[in-house]
DNA sequence: TTGAAAGCGCTAACAT
DNA sequence: ATGTTAGCGCTTTCAA
């Protein structure tokens, strides 16, 4: 990326001066006179002009870049909050810096963006309870920078802006709804214990569970993926026969759980929801496809990652924006 | 971000030159004194100096960026290849700049890139039969520019490289496992007419049909979605009865497709592979947790997004890199 | 080995 | 209305 045309070589071009052709090229409040800028234009066009945006980031100290962390691009759930980030970054002309830490440290990819000057950080990855000292650090750097944050999920960095998801309520409503339909016997399927959006997703069920006067059967922490889900049930069924578990509501901690977990029991030659239930959350896209529909607490996913790139560029919207769960009937449970 | 330390600050702050600051605190080929290199470390940690990407970009002319472009990010078949190429670019030291452009112009996005000056740009984007012509030029332009392009599919541009697809081998070698397997009756829910994959694709199922002597039942264009693969059973059910169509063998442009055709065909009242017979390609992540399991071509999509990544980058490469299917048998067909 | 200084391409005061 | 010029933060040649 060398061999570029500069903006001087434009203005030389057109015979006028580099702050003219500047003026003309972009967005400046000041417009040359009609027959000035087209002459301009079209030494631009001839000589294939393309704007250096790192140039122009460096003068303006503005780089029209956000950047977006989530842990699996592959999981539905962050592709659609990465979806619905990209429509409003779109929107509002900013380009996205994508990271997926997988696992990795979210530490090196907010380093990144941070080197590279992204105005805003959209933090989507799920939260540990127990957070690297060193990221938050680099965060309240960031932000001391005069970068923005946003968080998803929980609102847990200080000065930061949030979309913040109702687990807790989710799956409080989850559970209440299916007692009221008479269900008495519930299991857990859990991510990994220090997974927030899973500890908060079960305080809820247990809440609900607690409010009806019942008790968890049981339960269980494994992967926050489909493999999880698919383990929980083995594990599950290693422990307990099928005649035990018969009539059990299987709350996962999330969609793709649930998916895995239903795939386990087909396996095992179990019935949804003849001979378990099975219950999620998200309502992930393309669920129609399953079979058994999946019983869900919709959270709109992209709305989210469009909100948490609106109220991170914006300074005329609240700093926390809460988004409630939609009990989705189908099938499952 | 404009109160950020800068590297002056810190040289300042160390006592030492701009030019000895730089040295020290990037992978320059001279290393400056140990003791020197010390002091200047340390100024930068307690200053909190964060290199300032742009600049560096700008005194460099190289950016360490790498653009992608897809359709839909949160189309599995996209957030595969996206995790691929996040993950090889992780290795190169690259960040990934994503523009999703969701039927819209992917002009506005390769513009974008050549205008941030990413080093490389990978089109995923499912390629159409009759390209953008300003598309194409905006190509060359920022290839003669020195950016490097490579493209997902089919090898369209000149003087990019490519990690091309076996779209027509793939659909071959699906339907005559089919045909082997004694099956006569075929239908072809394909995508857009001009979308190349499916062309492809369909191209391969009828040679396969015409090498056994047979006809295609059909051949239908909806849209390359869940949605469209949904829409052509209707579609198809509108037109013929279900005796008429049993045991017929659906080939669906892709997996997407192919569930939303199955479940189609549930809500129908249908029975896969009972009924109707159904296959895919991809072979897209999470296939398992599907009953019925759906056969497939497999393309290993991750490892694709990481080849385009590596060729793009690297200059030792061969300038295309062949991906060819894999069946993978399951229940459906 | 270290430092001075000339850019990299562009924007935005400030002058004219 | 247009042009001049001083940066923006950093790299790198060239001197010392």
């Amino acid at each position: 990326m060398s061999r570029a045309v500069t903006l001087s070589q434009v203005a030389a071009a057109a015979g006028v001066s580099l702050a003219t052709a500047s003026r003309v090229l972009n967005d400046s409040a000041r417009k040359p006179a009609p027959a000035i800028a087209e002459r301009v234009r079209e030494a631009a066009e001839t000589l294939g002009y393309v704007a250096n945006a790192q140039a122009q980031a460096l003068a303006r100290s503005t780089t029209g870049l956000i950047g977006l962390v989530v842990h699996d691009i592959s999981d539905p759930y962050f592709s659609s909050i990465a979806k619905g980030v990209q429509h409003r970054a779109r929107e509002d002309r900013h380009q996205l810096l994508l990271a997926a830490t997988n696992g990795g440290d979210q530490l090196d990819a907010v380093s990144a963006f941070a080197s590279h000057r992204t105005a805003a950080i959209i933090m989507a990855g799920s939260r540990r309870t127990e957070i690297d000292p060193r990221l938050l650090s680099e965060l309240e750097r960031y932000q001391r920078n005069g970068g923005r944050v946003v968080t998803i999920g929980q609102d847990w960095l200080d000065g930061a802006r949030a979309v913040t998801i109702d687990n807790r309520g989710a799956g409080h409503q989850l559970v209440r709804a299916l007692v009221e339909d008479g269900q008495t016997r519930f299991a857990f399927l859990g991510g990994p214990d220090d997974l927030v959006t899973s500890l908060e997703r079960r305080a809820g069920f247990r809440s609900a569970l607690a409010e009806a006067g019942l008790e968890p059967e049981l339960e269980m922490e494994h992967a926050f993926t489909s493999e999880g889900g698919y383990e929980s049930v083995r594990d599950l069924l290693s422990r307990t026969s099928a005649e035990d578990l018969a009539g059990t509501t299987l709350v996962a901690a999330n969609d793709v759980m649930a998916l895995g977990a239903i795939a386990a029991l087909r396996h095992a030659g179990l019935r949804v929801p003849d001979d378990l239930r099975v219950a999620g959350f998200d309502d992930i896209p393309n669920l129609r496809d399953f079979a058994p529909g999946l019983t869900t607490i919709r959270f709109p996913l992209e709305d989210v990652g469009a909100a948490a790139a609106r109220i991170v560029l914006a300074d005329d919207e609240p700093r926390v924006e809460s988004v409630a769960g939609e009990l989705v009937r189908r099938e499952s449970a």
